[in-house]
DNA sequence: ATCTCCCGCCATATG
DNA sequence: CATATGGCGGGAGAT
């Protein structure tokens, strides 16, 4: 009886071979001499074997051996003990780490294959598994939440889930970082770093202020769980389940490396962003070890899921534990910038729903785009007649869609609680052709019928996109919302509690149609009332403010003199192509609510409404224009989209002059300044302040002046330097000392900043994706490089020429001092 | 001491 | 009501 045990107990190696307790005695351990250097080799080859085994079989099996096996072993395990010098007791006794979550997720894992063929699927029984990984039930619930949160598996009922192995990964990071780009994810991290910062030498500051500011608007009061279409959720009671949370935390945990541009997330910048969503709460201690806790949870299952590592990043104070993302690279959402830009701003009107062609490309074909969608001619011919419409609709500004405020005002006001999901629409292709052609054909066929994006509340509409979609039918189905940048679309779902029908797992995708970004006809009734809203919702409902702004301002044009923004419409509007119209929001402190639009070809990276909002939104009937808004205003590229010269003379640089300010004002990106990170000043303009760049250079630096005003932003605001191309050219011009230079894990830190660290150079990177040449030079405003509060630093500036783009928005970055990164 | 994070109580949700 | 889920935080092993 005594054998194996003792000598195994210590080695990580052999105990995760051997499942400590039965496994020894039952199960021959495996014979086969594994290389020690994978210490989950074992698993592995227990991984392989399994898939070849048919899971069902397997899983019988197992089972037998263990219930046969099972209570025997315990009591030896007893017997054992009880004989056993202390010693050799310990030992033989499972330690701590063997019972961690990371090596029982693995044992987990090893049971199912990463990609599990289509044809046989493979359930999941909680009791089986329980019983056969010998761990209490409570264990697994935490490893399934969150496999469930990256699609892994679904659940299909009590104590019943389907195992869909990594297929839906790439979907569902995508879908992930897209929507943490849509939470300023970034903003968040910067702000808290750039606290912490602030702390150093002024220890004893308020700090809740700013962090409420900072969050407040990405209040999305309401947990949302990104979904994937196809994968939804069972039964509407599990939908509805409030409980998310882990899954939830697990996504956004997710969202946060798929957003940080290294790849890192410390706990604590984690813990802090999580908890200030759910609530502004003051970071009480208690609640920050509970959330250090629960990451940890997420953190050991997605490490066994190779998905990140654990890492230390050392900074002065000390070294902290953070968790470096090791998975598959998202893909850039961020293809045909300028023909999806284009196409998103210019949405078509509700009642055109039928989604425009790139989006419906996209949905297809997400990473392939175009080309794809070029195949299908009954497609391209579709989408020609909608692009028809749309300039018609275009054209006609005001064109209302009636469907949406009606409808709205005649539904239910439903409770917040509606949650959205944002989903991709399409499948993996891979083997799918089929399936990709059904989902086109639906999209064809898809109604006419606009579905307000944000109206998961509405009935109405979801039903009739039913009808199309046989698979789904449920008051959940969800409401596709292509999502032009990436590719990936966005479901609403009706809350459960809400929509009482269950969504059936649907193999196929449900698409449905929606109205592009069609900020403009949407809603059109009153702007006042949508403002007031706006305005009471404040802080958790910034991101309504833009749509709901804009689209009164589209919708009464006439009511007020013209403001900049309608000036810069009616701009947009004559101008041939380039229509994109930029929206900028107004916080809900900010008086001035006029909307404005940039008809420039730059497309400025605002934050958006968080799901939250949209989902409140909808509540409130706004809903019908909140949705969609990113697509509008948020450029496919991170920051700024190249466009022609001539354009950007005409339009472009007047609207961003005009203002500038205002945009940088969006609640939302308060703190974060707009980026302008590694950016690329074109090689001709360099030093003289060219325009775009220049321009943007500028407003962003009067934003930064401002936010210590107006705005709550640190008083210290640092820049990190991004990373940039190595022969891209900089140019740098520092009084002080400045070295750009692109750290690696290093970033040079430049703060803007009163007092404390003195010596600091500032940095700037301008994410411009060079326009060539630049018009209108613009000087820089001297109080441009104004510290608020320490005027000695001098800022340097530098700008690249490349065209690359890395982050996804532009933001202020902080600094992370001295950031080390070790490996474990 | 700090980092990790297991354990399992107990409130809720589900059936 | 019984059971399934899963939030939560004490407190102990690992470093």
């Amino acid at each position: 009886l005594k054998t194996p045990l003792k000598q195994a107990a210590t080695s990580q190696l052999v105990l995760t071979e051997r499942q400590p307790g039965c496994q020894p005695l039952t199960t021959p351990p495996k014979p086969k001499e594994t290389p020690p250097a994978d210490p989950w080799t074992p698993t592995s080859n227990l991984k392989m074997l399994i898939s070849a085994a048919s899971p069902e079989i397997r899983s019988r099996e197992q089972r037998r051996q263990l219930s046969d096996s099972s209570s025997e072993v315990l009591q030896t395990k007893h017997c054992l003990q009880e004989h056993l010098l202390g010693d050799e007791y310990e030992k033989s006794q499972p330690s701590r780490k063997e019972k961690s979550l990371g090596l029982l997720c693995h044992k987990f894992l090893a049971r199912y294959p990463d990609y599990p063929s289509p044809s046989q699927k493979s359930y999941i029984c909680l009791d089986e598994v329980t019983e056969e990984l010998r761990v209490e039930r409570r264990r697994i619930y935490d490893i399934v939440n969150v496999l469930e949160s990256l699609h892994m598996v679904s659940r299909l009922a009590r104590n019943r889930y389907v195992w869909h192995g990594r297929h839906n990964l790439p979907q569902t990071l995508q879908a992930l970082k897209k929507v943490g780009e849509e939470n300023k994810y970034i903003q968040q991290i910067q702000m808290i770093k750039k606290r912490e910062y602030e702390h150093e030498f002024d220890p004893g500051s308020e700090r809740n202020e700013e962090m409420a500011s900072c969050f407040g608007s990405s209040e999305q009061s309401e947990m949302s769980f990104v979904e994937l279409p196809g994968v939804e959720f069972r039964a509407a009671s599990v939908n509805g389940r409030k409980y998310k949370s882990l899954r939830v935390m697990s996504q956004k945990f997710v969202m946060l490396f798929l957003v940080s541009t290294p790849q890192i997330v410390s706990l604590e910048v984690a813990a802090k962003i999580l908890i200030g969503e759910d609530q502004l709460e003051d970071l009480d201690k208690s609640k920050f070890k509970t959330k250090i806790r629960r990451l940890y949870d997420i953190a050991n299952v997605l490490s066994s899921l190779k998905l990140i590592k654990k890492v230390h990043v050392t900074e002065e104070r000390g070294r902290k534990p953070a968790f470096k993302w090791t998975g598959p690279e998202v893909l850039p959402n961020t293809q045909d910038t300028k023909l999806e830009a284009t196409s998103t701003a210019c949405s078509p009107p509700i009642s055109e729903s039928i989604p425009s062609k790139e989006q419906c490309s996209k949905a297809l074909f997400p990473s392939k785009g175009k080309q794809n969608f070029t195949r299908h001619s009954s497609l391209i011919k579709l989408v020609k007649s909608i692009e028809n419409d749309r300039r018609k609709i275009q054209s006609a500004p005001t064109s209302p869609v009636k469907i949406s405020a009606s409808t709205y005002q005649s539904l239910p006001v439903f409770p917040n609680t509606i949650a959205q999901f944002p989903a991709i629409t399409k499948h993996q292709l891979e083997g799918q052709s089929k399936t990709a052609e059904e989902v086109q054909m639906k999209c064809a066929l898809s109604s006419p019928e606009a579905v307000p994006k944000l109206e998961p509340s509405q009935q109405p509409a979801l039903s009739q996109p039913l009808g199309v979609c046989p698979a789904s039918h449920s008051s959940v189905s969800p409401v596709i919302l292509p999502h032009p940048q990436s590719g990936v679309s966005y479901a609403i779902y009706l809350h459960p509690s809400q929509a009482h029908t269950v969504t059936t797992y649907s193999p196929g995708f449900m698409l449905q149609p929606l109205p592009c970004a069609n900020v403009t006809g949407i809603k059109g009734n009153n702007s006042k009332v949508l403002n007031k809203v706006t305005t009471e919702e404040g802080d958790t409902q910034r991101g309504l403010d833009e749509p709901t702004k804009s689209l009164a301002a589209e919708e009464r044009p006439e009511t007020k003199s013209e403001t900049s923004s309608q000036r810069c419409l009616k701009r947009s509007q004559a101008l041939p192509e380039n229509n994109l119209i930029k929206r900028r929001k107004s916080d809900e402190e900010s008086l001035d609510t006029s909307l404005t639009f940039f008809p420039s070809g730059y497309l400025i990276p605002l934050t958006h409404c968080t799901h939250g909002n949209k989902a409140e939104c909808s509540n409130k009937e706004k809903a019908g224009v909140c949705s969609l808004q990113h697509s509008a205003y948020s450029s496919p590229i991170t920051g700024v989209i190249p466009m022609q010269a001539s354009e950007l003379k005409t339009v472009n640089i007047p609207a961003f002059h005009i203002t500038p300010l205002n945009i940088m004002l969006s609640p939302n990106s308060i703190a974060a300044a707009p980026v302008l990170s590694n950016s690329c000043l074109s090689s001709s303009s360099t030093s003289s302040a060219p325009n775009p760049s220049s321009s943007a250079l500028n407003f962003m630096l009067q934003h930064i002046g401002l936010i210590p005003a107006g705005v709550q932003v640190p008083a210290n605001p640092v820049l990190q330097h991004v990373p940039v191309s190595s022969q891209s050219e900089n140019t740098s011009h520092s009084s002080g000392s400045t070295n750009v230079q692109e750290g690696k894990v290093s970033y040079n830190t430049l703060q803007l900043h009163r007092g404390g660290l003195s010596g600091n150079n500032f940095l700037f990177s301008l994410q411009l994706s060079a326009p060539k040449e630049s018009q209108e030079p613009q000087a820089v405003p001297e109080n441009f490089f104004r510290t608020p509060g320490g005027p000695n630093t001098e800022p340097s500036l530098t700008a690249n020429s490349d065209g690359t783009q890395r982050t996804s928005q532009g933001t202020l970055y902080i600094p992370q001092r001295k950031l080390e990164v070790s490996e474990d």
